[in-house]
DNA sequence: TCCATTTGACCGCA
DNA sequence: TGCGGTCAAATGGA
């Protein structure tokens, strides 16, 4: 039972290490080819994932061709409920089978530890529209619950509900519901209402908003802060072969411009969405062994502290060679790496990258 | 006027 | 039947 379930996360981890490797590789070609730094950096990076990838499937009883054959389950399941099923509002008539969808949806949640001066949970990339708030029994501080803003709009059916910890009030517990199947305009998120405190916090709301607002750094670079202040993370995906099937590779990095920092300690995208389903860096850190046990930092072993170095290094060089490559638009950051939803990585276009 | 938040009410599940 | 999750009217700010 246990077994399988590391199998998976094997499986999972060896085909991240995979789509990283292709990444970077369709990265090296965006890359102007007179740069010989950049070129330098990525044959670095795809030399440290060779390694990783040869780490990954040592550990594991798959071997890596074995695993990359695999692929992931159900990549091109892109399937929007809501594009499936009709207007946004469809939701008021499905209303008695809400509850079923949500058994079977994923989901996954997350402890952030908000730094002293900051009183609310992290932006994380996405806006959310807050629709409703519950006193939870046991429960010192309300529960918080937020949906997409684009749901009306693109039936974007992703929820998600902050809860304050009673031990610590400066850990959110953040428990995410679905997948966003909204084009999220992450090219200019606005400061979301999860940056906003909870009730009996004082009404932070307005002033948080307006000091975001001020504040001269861009949002990526508070993503990156208020995720640097994280100490605690875990992601935990309660049905973890939902997670695999809902794996959709809709890239939302950051902002435009944004620089991504390499990865520190238990830091993360800040899109917990992207880290609990696209196939990128964060889900190192994902779903573990099937036990609904969270991941803390100290808590994985080490092949994840080596992916982790390894993945440090690559986002880093990743990041370097484009700011400094000559011919590479710094702007282009991992931008460039945004792709259509429709994108997948198992299709023939990309398996003609991997050869 | 539009949009986001608040909050009481409603609904379904365990 | 109680609790968690969602709805929707009311409210307030920009």
């Amino acid at each position: 039972m246990e077994s399988s379930s590391v199998d998976w996360d094997q499986i999972s981890l060896i085909n991240e290490i995979y789509q990283v490797r292709e990444l970077v590789r369709a990265l090296r070609n965006h890359l102007n080819p007179t740069s010989l730094t950049g070129d330098v950096l990525i044959e670095k990076t795809l030399s440290s994932l060779e390694r990783a990838i040869a780490m990954a499937s040592a550990s594991s009883r798959f071997g890596a061709g074995e695993v990359a054959q695999q692929g992931l389950p159900s990549m091109g399941m892109l399937e929007s409920p809501h594009s499936l099923s009709g207007s946004p509002h469809s939701d008021d008539n499905e209303r008695g089978d809400v509850s079923k969808k949500r058994k079977g949806m994923l989901k996954w949640s997350e402890q952030v530890n908000v730094g002293p001066g900051l009183d609310g949970p992290v932006d994380d990339g996405h806006s959310w529209r807050k629709y409703g708030q519950k006193d939870i029994l046991g429960a010192k501080y309300p529960r918080g619950y937020y949906r997409c803003t684009y749901r009306s709009v693109q039936g974007c059916s992703a929820t998600k509900q902050v809860q304050r910890s009673d031990e610590n009030p400066l850990i959110f517990d953040i428990t995410y519901r679905g997948r966003h199947t909204c084009m999220q305009s992450s090219h200019n998120p606005v400061p979301t209402t999860s940056q906003t405190a909870q009730n009996g916090e004082e009404d932070h709301t307005h002033k948080d908003q307006l000091e975001q607002h001020l504040k001269p750094r861009s949002q990526s670079q508070e993503i990156l802060l208020n995720f640097s202040s994280s100490s605690l993370e875990s992601i935990k995906a309660e049905n973890f072969s939902n997670v695999l099937q809902d794996h959709t590779y809709s890239f939302t990095f950051p902002p435009s411009g944004t620089e991504i920092h390499g990865l520190n300690g238990s830091s993360t995208l800040a899109d917990p969405y992207v880290v609990a389903t696209n196939n990128f860096s964060p889900t190192f850190m994902s779903p573990t062994s099937g036990s609904s046990s969270q991941i803390h930092n100290n808590g994985v072993g080490e092949n994840f502290e080596i992916h982790e170095s390894d993945l440090d290094e690559i986002v880093r060089v990743a990041t370097t060679s484009a700011s400094n490559s000559v011919g590479v638009d710094r702007n282009f950051a991992f931008d460039a790496l945004e792709m259509d939803p429709s994108f997948l990585f198992g299709n023939d276009w990309f398996s003609k990258l991997r050869k």
